[in-house]
DNA sequence: TCCCTTTTAGAATAGGCGGTCTACAAGTCG
DNA sequence: CGACTTGTAGACCGCCTATTCTAAAAGGGA
């Protein structure tokens, strides 16, 4: 952006993209500004706070940062040219996937923050994402109850939540270790009152 | 137990419940010495470490008091008197309506710990117990395999998985104020895989 | 070249942290 | 009544926290 004074030394997307790792792995309060600024580039502490205001706002980047990088694999829960189901089982296998690759901290930012950050409105931030998905997930159960996805007789706010719940539980599960695979044979199992065929 | 000195003026087991409740709440990182003295009956710092040795060793105390005061919801899953499914959907139940209790905070300090207690061993402390909890799951699970219990064909490692997935789930969205109507419907269609028969 | 803008390093600040120390208070026991 | 034991109040410690300030440095534009 700018045109003219000092270029700085330290690559902005990059700092972003090391402290947003940092908060995904402890969680806002348990990261130090020393620790943010050895991670983001050894920068200082005067170009940090020209940079990034402060803390908090540098987690509320952060939390921006990961939707769009890695928050995206549930965006299949609104893909029209998905049917209800398919939107469900690719959301949680890409979620799945996401939060056991090992190139970045395991489990799910949002999903894990929800005890974290309690201070401030800092908790609001994800508790609105978790509430969004979880609006979504409903979304999906209820056209698929109106266009016969799922088994007859099933209770459909129940469905709901059981996938509700698999998708948060996942974030502590990949935390533990557990192995993709047993992941992703849970999802397999969660989907048992749907209709295979159709 | 001592017999001679100066009596403490505060109640000891109802502080520890107090601290218990606040780590809980908030987890270990985000609880300070004053908030713990202030919700712990206003004792002064000296009595505290007199009487509790750090805030790390209070910490494990209130996991401890915990697990003996709420987290014996799950001890049913080692219940010999029931069959393995009821063993595993008591377990789920009773875990619903323990962390849907207004009466203290809402879902499971050994769960929502799984991000918290970075710090030195404090993790492992409730990830040991998450880690025994999968192995009953499992054990469940294999022996309903055996005995018939769950429809044939269905795969023993995802079903474990999938209770296990929501069993972690019930702690965030209990947080996140699910009402335990709709937990306990997610713990049904958990079941579907199930014979209800038998 | 000199100015202007921006970033830099590092000192300084003010407050909070977990934890300790000292002096005193409140009981029991002989 | 002392002697002893235990708990309490509050000052104190050193460290770490997030944040700000000062002064120098590194570029572009004219």
């Amino acid at each position: 952006m700018p045109r003219t004074g000092r270029p700085r030394e330290y690559d902005r997307d990059a700092a972003l993209r090391a402290a947003t790792h940092l908060f995904w792995e402890h969680g806002f309060d348990a990261v130090s500004l020393e620790q943010l600024l050895k991670a983001m580039g050894g920068l200082s502490k005067a170009s940090f706070y020209a940079a990034f205001k402060s803390k908090e706002q540098l987690y509320r980047d952060a939390v921006a940062y990961y939707l769009v990088e890695h928050g995206r694999v549930s965006d299949d829960l609104v893909n029209p040219a998905l049917p209800p189901r398919k939107r469900l089982e690719v959301a949680l296998r890409r979620t799945a996937a996401m939060q056991c690759d090992p190139s970045h901290p395991s489990g799910c930012l949002i999903g894990l923050s929800a005890m974290t950050a309690a201070t401030g409105g800092l908790n609001a931030l994800t508790a609105d994402e978790r509430a969004r998905n979880r609006a979504l997930i409903g979304q999906c159960v209820r056209e698929a109850l109106a266009s016969g996805e799922l088994k007859p007789g099933v209770e459909p706010d129940g469905v709901a939540a059981l996938l509700d719940g698999l998708l948060l539980g996942i974030s502590i599960m990949a935390r533990d270790g557990v192995p993709r695979d047993t992941i992703d044979a849970a999802i397999s199992s969660g989907f048992s009152d749907w209709r295979s065929d159709l």
